[in-house]
DNA sequence: GTCTATATGCAGATAGAC
DNA sequence: GTCTATCTGCATATAGAC
């Protein structure tokens, strides 16, 4: 538990976390990451023997961010409405890595969901930070098939999501926004 | 222009299109479209050059069978719900691959957009494909905004498509569906 | 056209000196 | 812990015989 020892993980840590957004996982190297934390592949290898163990902090992380993130929306409002229209904010203000990049949430799930079923039970406790947190929000509304509400309103950002990036078009993701908020406010 | 020199690269075409929907284009490799047609990874390397010349096949080839389908489409149905409710059926009809690969365009655009520009200016052409003929739909229903209507329904579309993917749950699937037919009755 | 053989590069991963 | 050196495998791609 040596703080310095800890302190290089996290840069790791943070390093493949950006690395695995920009490029994606596969196109991700260990080099690629060694050079940024400026260390040698070996001594990268040492810390994290393979690509999954990365994965898995790095997913860690995110994690644990998505949780307090959840906490603060939960305590900064208290109609569940507003809460779900800060989660359409969140893809408002990143409109410009998501339009570059995509959502960091579907590319990773999506590049990893063909093939690489361990990898992909990794990423996918992601969406599943979220979806519990959505369902109840509709719960709170007493709105009748919450889950599926959830799933449809986590769909639709998913979808405005993958459009704008492959189009790298803004338009097309501010667009969606609204109609999501629409269809917000449309439920009773 | 000898047949059996057609022959053999459309086999090559339908094996690459085949493992870039169930592999993903980058996990797919010369030794596996080889493999499959039975020929050596030389002589592949005979018909087509680099990758980015197989994509392209690949593409064309879909694209054909798209344009096809949209013709019939027009043809089969006179009211424009009707055809777009028929494009619904397509991921219906299609679940099981859906679940299991994704959507064949989503999940390549999705791969491609990331840092490969030259191919996903390729792979795009694929949406473009349907966002006109999407467009013209609500255009005939005389329905404001059509391109934004025809923007919605495809990232509505394309999100079920990832999510079901991610989840390997035909459930979620289908009850996009159902959303989506639910909001395009409502539609005037 | 189709094959074998090979060049080249980079990936993930390991061994062992310091 | 961090380094250098190296192994192994597989990828794209090419050369040249048949």
């Amino acid at each position: 538990m040596k703080a310095k020892g800890e302190k290089i993980r996290e840069r790791i840590v943070e390093a493949a976390n950006q690395l695995i957004y920009k490029k994606g996982f596969n196109a991700m190297s260990f080099a690629d990451v060694a050079a940024v934390v400026a260390i040698t592949k070996g001594n990268l290898h040492y810390h994290f023997n393979n690509k999954e163990s990365l994965l898995q902090a790095v997913v860690e992380m995110r994690l644990a961010a998505i949780r307090q993130q959840l906490i603060l929306w939960d305590a900064e409002f208290s109609e569940p409405k507003q809460r779900l229209k800060r989660f359409l904010q969140m893809l408002l203000n990143e409109q410009n890595e998501l339009v570059r990049y995509g959502c960091p949430m579907g590319s990773l799930n999506m590049e990893l969901a063909k093939q690489q079923t361990d990898l992909l039970n990794i990423s996918r406790e992601l969406f599943d930070a979220y979806l519990p947190w959505l369902e109840r929000q509709f719960l709170l509304l007493k709105i009748k098939q919450s889950e599926q509400k959830a799933r449809h309103f986590l769909s639709m950002a998913q979808g405005a999501a993958l459009m704008c990036h492959v189009y790298h078009d803004q338009a097309w993701l501010l667009q969606e926004c609204v109609v999501i908020e629409q269809w917000l406010d449309s439920l009773p």
